[in-house]
RNA sequence: GGACCCGUAGCUCAGCUGGAUAGAGCGUCGGCUUGCGGAGCCGAAGGCCACAGGUUCAAAUCCUGUCGGGUUCACCA
């Protein structure tokens, strides 16, 4: 593709001698292969007719060889074809044992911060989004050449311990504890909590003031208390490295809120004496921020002393700079905390801190309403719980595979491989409707669907050798469609790296499966009376084919089944 | 009221650094038996891209406004 804009671009700069860009596209196959837009844009500064230009081009375009077909269509676009046999050549050329990587990140840190569940629920479908998208970022990061150290930011710390132990002991008992574990803690969180605003609406504060207690004394070291803590935290952790397990996503480190809530507060009495924040009367401290902006100033203390969101996100990002100098940090939380964020990123340009800092936002998972309308899914409605979603896929699949023989690692591939690609069907940012149907597809645009096409491909290379023949000769006149995508797709991983989009991979991956089942359908590779050039030729695309679904799959969680 | 997001086919969504006839999936209707696995392939119907202006040779895409929907706005995490 160098190659060509270079050609057009020296053609222009001859025949009017203008230094001009070249943008390439890539048209529907009607027209061409390779299509620009470079006569158009030049039109205007030449004072002459977009065709005519367009015309002047294409001639000495086709003079200059190399191309089978130069034509001119629409308002002006030049667009060209290549030999099948001749974009076979390039893509071996561009080949590499890591085709489609880059180093656009070479020497440079990136953090990102992924699923970071809170501790007091079990893990539910809420921070479906915030782990794949997450990790998928992740591993675009990874593949264009940055140093990735990925954290878990826990929610350990704060009210919710304190709600615990006073539901624990109001509402429950060590039997259902050790019963139902973390489900037991997840129903005795939520009904506290509503008993908590049933009391406030009466106007008393008997429980409220016995959450407070357990977390004063939590933090002055009450050794019942750090039972109960530690109790209940190992039963949600475990809980939580389970679910991770299933979604086969990890991070580096967890480092949540209660590690950096003592090293937030020492940090606020840092800002208290720099001048940057203010204790107000009743002793809560914040951080104007009029001077960036927000009408609302940042609070970082609360007036009893504790700590909240950005008193531990400010020892956060503090503790980063010092010990991990990053370049860049990500965080995949929810589009609810949008606000939140520009003013915690306004803080840290506030304390001098360069480093570019992203919130890598989702939208929300709605559900539908009896009306017909769409609301945000939420424990009040009722949640659905990961355990269960990933329960429900396996059980799906195995359904679907009842009477062939695949395993039951293939089985969790393949109904992981529709969950996680449901999620980067579409933009990250738009809200999607959760609907048990959409998130188990196993036809259509979806992760199976894929999946399928490499499946074949790899059926036939493992059914076949490949050998020393002598294949220059073929055409490749078949292959062309493969061919061309398959060199679209460093230039995919490149923009979906750069944009933190991942769902341009997804729906590559999805038209490369789709030329591959044509093509499976159209052209046998092995069987029948093809020739052994014939086949050879063809076995060492679909290797290339095979590399691409692979590696393609793996940027966004999803592993290849062996069968299914 | 402020900030941010959204409005594209019956439904769910792509496309938005401006370009050709606006694309997929699901659903609907109609085809594909002698081939490497039919979770597949081929085809049809289905659109004032919310509305109104503006910029431009060219607008779903950029700008302004209107209408409709969502999220959020300091002692919750």
């Amino acid at each position: 593709m160098d190659s060509i804009t270079s050609v057009i671009k020296s053609i222009v700069s001859q025949l009017f001698g203008v230094n001009q860009d070249i943008q390439l596209s890539r048209p529907d196959s009607q027209f061409g292969d390779f299509a620009t837009n470079v006569a158009m844009q030049l039109a205007k500064q030449l004072g002459k007719n977009p065709r005519e230009v367009a015309d002047q081009l294409a001639e000495k375009l086709r003079e200059t060889g190399g191309f089978t077909e130069v034509n001119v269509a629409g308002p002006g676009f030049i667009n060209v074809r290549l030999s099948a046999r001749g974009l076979s050549d390039s893509l071996n050329s561009a080949w590499s044992a890591n085709y489609g990587e880059n180093d656009d990140g070479a020497g440079k840190t990136v953090v990102v911060e992924y699923p970071s569940p809170n501790m007091a629920k079990p893990y539910s479908i809420g921070h479906l989004r915030p782990g794949n998208q997450g990790w998928a970022v992740k591993r675009l990061m990874e593949a264009t050449g940055w140093k990735v150290i990925t954290d878990n930011h826990l929610g350990d710390y704060g009210a919710p311990f304190g709600i615990w132990v006073v539901g624990f002991i109001k509402f429950s008992s060590d039997e259902k504890l050790s019963k139902d574990g973390v489900y037991e803690l997840g129903r005795v969180y939520i009904e506290t909590k509503k008993a908590l605003k049933d009391e406030a609406a009466g106007g008393d504060t008997q429980l409220a003031d016995q959450v407070q207690q357990w977390l004063l004394k939590l933090e002055s070291g009450d050794e019942e208390a750090i039972n109960y803590s530690k109790r209940f935290n190992d039963i949600s952790l475990e809980h939580i490295h389970q679910i991770m397990g299933r979604l086969k996503i990890s991070t580096d480190y967890e480092l949540g809120e209660a590690f950096f809530a003592p090293k937030g507060k020492a940090a606020v009495q840092e800002l208290l004496k720099n001048g940057v924040a203010i204790q107000n009367e009743d002793g809560s401290i914040i951080v104007p921020l009029d001077d960036y902006g927000f009408d609302v100033p940042l609070l970082i203390q609360k007036s009893n002393g504790a700590a909240l969101y950005a008193t531990t996100d400010l020892a956060t990002m503090l503790y980063r700079e010092d010990n991990w100098h990053p370049d860049r940090v990500i965080h995949a939380v929810g589009a609810e905390q949008q606000y939140y964020f520009t003013q915690l990123f306004a803080l840290a340009k506030k304390l001098g801190i360069k480093t570019e800092l992203i919130h890598l936002w989702f939208g929300m998972i709605d559900q539908l309403n009896d009306d017909g309308t769409r609301e945000k899914m939420s424990s009040r409605k009722g949640v659905v719980l990961m355990e269960e979603l990933l329960n429900q896929a396996e059980a799906k699949a195995r359904e679907v595979v009842k009477d062939r023989e695949v395993s039951e690692e293939d089985i969790k591939k393949i109904s992981l491989g529709a969950i996680k690609f449901s999620d980067f069907v579409s933009d990250r940012r738009t809200n999607i409707l959760f609907n048990w149907d959409n998130i188990f597809a196993l036809s259509g645009f979806s992760g199976p669907y894929v999946q399928y096409a490499a499946v074949r491909v790899k059926k036939i290379l493992n059914d076949n050798q490949t050998d020393q023949t002598d294949i220059s000769s073929y055409d490749y006149e078949s292959e062309k469609p493969l061919i061309l995508k398959l060199i679209d797709y460093p230039e995919v991983v490149r923009l979906s790296a750069r944009d933190l989009e991942p769902h341009k991979i997804a729906a590559y991956l999805y038209e490369l499966a789709r030329e591959m089942n044509r093509y499976y359908e159209s052209t046998p590779v092995a069987t029948g009376d093809v020739t052994t050039i014939q086949k050879q030729a063809r076995l060492a695309i679909l290797l290339k084919v095979s590399y691409v679904f692979e590696h393609g799959l793996s940027l966004l969680g999803i592993e290849v089944p062996s069968s299914m």
